[in-house]
RNA sequence: GGCGAAGUAGCUCAGCUGGUUAGAGCGGUGGAAUCAUAAUCCAUAGGUCGGGGGUUCAAGUCCCUCCUUCGCUACCA
């Protein structure tokens, strides 16, 4: 029995619509997941938003409404895009359910019944413009010798009440974690950066807040919320059933892997492994830490208007097409760019002209030459076997191993390869040439063809679901071959013989096209 | 300042533990073909692998230094 695969997002802080960076984790995230089902894991994946914190408050009583009332309708965008996204979520959690507040509540028990909490209070340099904490460092100096704040606003010296989490004491224990684990913090230049920073020696965290009560209540401390990282990161462990023992808890915890975007890492490579230690619980496996989207090489900020919306993005080129670009584009673990130009070319080059179009000519050849019944092989050329054997390594091989490795865009790159081999193919054989001249002949190649991109088109499904199972459905392969192991199993013949028969070909893969420019940049 | 990453063809990037003529895609150029979404296939385009120095029989691939860009340097998430 294969071991069961737990994956997740990071858990999405909902104080404006979804971006395309969320966007990003979540499709990345998503065709892992997907992958590893094909590839006959159990999977759980898990995605959500972490509400609670002094910012949703905030933004809330900016725009004079209920906090609640705001988080019920930002969770809701950041679901609707995992809907739009084709995102295969077994479940989407919300930081402000009960059985969420429940588990932070049970994790901090076990924190505080290792000793590792204890009352003390915070102080610091206190903007009550900003509600934020700044360092001695951080600060400049405004007229008369008032200390400022780094967005300029005056600071105090203020003293609050606070638990604090002994972090110091996992010092040792987590560096011993690192060095034993070498694949636990991805990619490799993230955990340089963790490693570095925990042996620059590690302070006692201070995990709960009497500022503001949008959070989850410490146990016996009312007045005290917990810290949101505390309570956001439980997220991957209420999500499957903690702190009660059940069915999915025990055969999903510890996760797989954690894929959060790199400005979070040290929250999950020092923080949560430290809150697991404490609380007596196994570690997580793996933390990934992607890279960021750029537009167009620039950052994404509202103040430079260069925010895209995913669902916008979907709309004007596809899901998949985007899905498409930015797992082939983007190395994963590194920085991507982004531009419609970008979309269009990739597209339009690898779906669009190369994939779909293979499958349109090979389709319509059937559909035209055979009366749209799958042809019959008659003998083995040695031309057929190479083919059939570079689809089948880049199938059955490289793809997974790709995926194994999290190098997405490298699968990517394999999948391109073997279906530039199958145009080069078509190219050489002239399969329409040999309906006059060897019609036998023509069918060995159609049949070959037909073979060959129904092994990729169950090769490219993590990636693009929806385009990929039209194109399996059009082409009649059985659901139970449309997975890693059997995809390149003997279902041909007997589909043939069974007497299925193709539609005119539909294509899946429309060119795309820029769109008009939509007045000009500031 | 400290630590780290990166700088390879016009563009976007591959190049693991050093080893035959430095690779791919897109774009460009020249052919072929016409089944197909004017899609495809073949050939090709002569990049001092950021600058300099060093180690080695041999370096894009290791060491030093300089230049440039970027990230991290804790309690806003």
């Amino acid at each position: 029995m294969s071991e069961p695969f737990y994956i997740t997002t990071a858990i999405a802080y909902p104080n404006g619509k979804p971006h395309i960076g969320h966007a990003y984790e979540a499709i990345a995230t998503d065709a892992i997941a997907r992958f590893q089902r094909l590839n006959g894991r159990e999977v759980c994946f898990v995605t959500g938003t972490d509400e609670h914190g002094l910012k949703m408050d905030q933004t809330a009583r900016g725009l004079g409404r209920e906090t609640r009332d705001l988080a019920d309708e930002m969770s809701s965008y950041f679901k609707q895009m995992c809907a739009t996204l084709d995102i295969s979520a077994d479940h989407f959690c919300r930081t402000t359910a009960d059985n969420h507040h429940k588990a932070s509540q049970a994790i901090w028990k076990r924190l505080e019944a290792n000793g590792d909490l204890y009352l003390d209070r915070y102080e610091g340099w206190y903007s009550v413009r900003d509600e934020a904490y700044y360092d001695e460092a951080e600060l400049t100096e405004g007229e008369g010798g008032q200390k400022l704040s780094p967005q300029g606003t005056p600071v105090e010296w203020t003293v609050e009440e606070s638990w604090f989490f002994r972090l110091s004491k996992y010092e040792k224990p987590l560096l011993d974690y690192y060095a034993a684990n070498p694949e636990f913090i991805r990619p490799d230049s993230r955990k340089n950066e963790t490693v570095k920073f925990v042996e620059g020696g590690l302070k006692d965290l201070s995990v709960s807040r009497t500022s503001f009560d949008w959070g989850v209540k410490v146990p016996g401390s009312e007045n005290h919320v917990m810290y949101v990282w505390l309570d956001a990161l439980t997220t991957y462990i209420s999500a499957i059933g903690f702190p009660d023992d059940t069915e999915e808890w025990r055969k999903f915890w510890p996760a797989s892997v954690h894929i959060i975007g790199k400005d979070i890492v040290r929250f999950h490579t020092v923080y949560w492994p430290a809150f697991l230690m404490s609380a007596g619980l196994p570690l997580p496996k793996m933390v990934f830490g992607h890279g960021f989207l750029l537009s167009r090489g620039e950052k994404m900020s509202k103040s430079l208007g260069n925010v895209v919306d995913p669902m916008e993005l979907a709309e004007l080129f596809g899901v998949d097409a985007l899905r498409y670009f930015l797992l082939r584009e983007v190395s994963f673990g590194q920085d991507g760019s982004y531009s419609p130009e970008a979309i269009v070319t990739r597209v339009n080059a690898d779906l669009a002209n190369s994939f779909g179009n293979l499958a349109q000519r090979t389709l319509s050849l059937v559909f035209k030459n055979c009366e749209g019944y799958l042809p019959a092989i008659h003998g083995h050329h040695p031309d057929d076997q190479a083919l059939l054997e570079l689809v089948g390594n880049a199938v059955s091989v490289q793809i997974p191993t790709h995926f194994e490795d999290l190098a997405m865009s490298q699968a990517l790159e394999a999948w391109m390869q073997a279906v530039f081999a199958c145009n080069a193919y078509v190219d050489v054989q002239a399969p329409w040439a040999l309906k006059k001249t060897d019609p036998e002949r023509m069918e060995t190649v159609l049949a070959t063809l037909f073979i060959c991109i129904a092994q990729l088109a169950i090769a490219v499904q993590p990636f693009i679901p929806g385009s990929a199972t039209k194109l399996l459905d059009q082409m009649g392969v059985p659901d139970d071959v449309r997975n890693y192991a059997r995809a390149g199993s003997h279902w041909y013949s007997p589909l043939a013989e069974g007497g299925f028969q193709i539609a005119q070909p539909v294509g899946l893969f429309p060119r795309l096209e820029l769109p008009a420019e939509e007045g000009a940049a500031a």
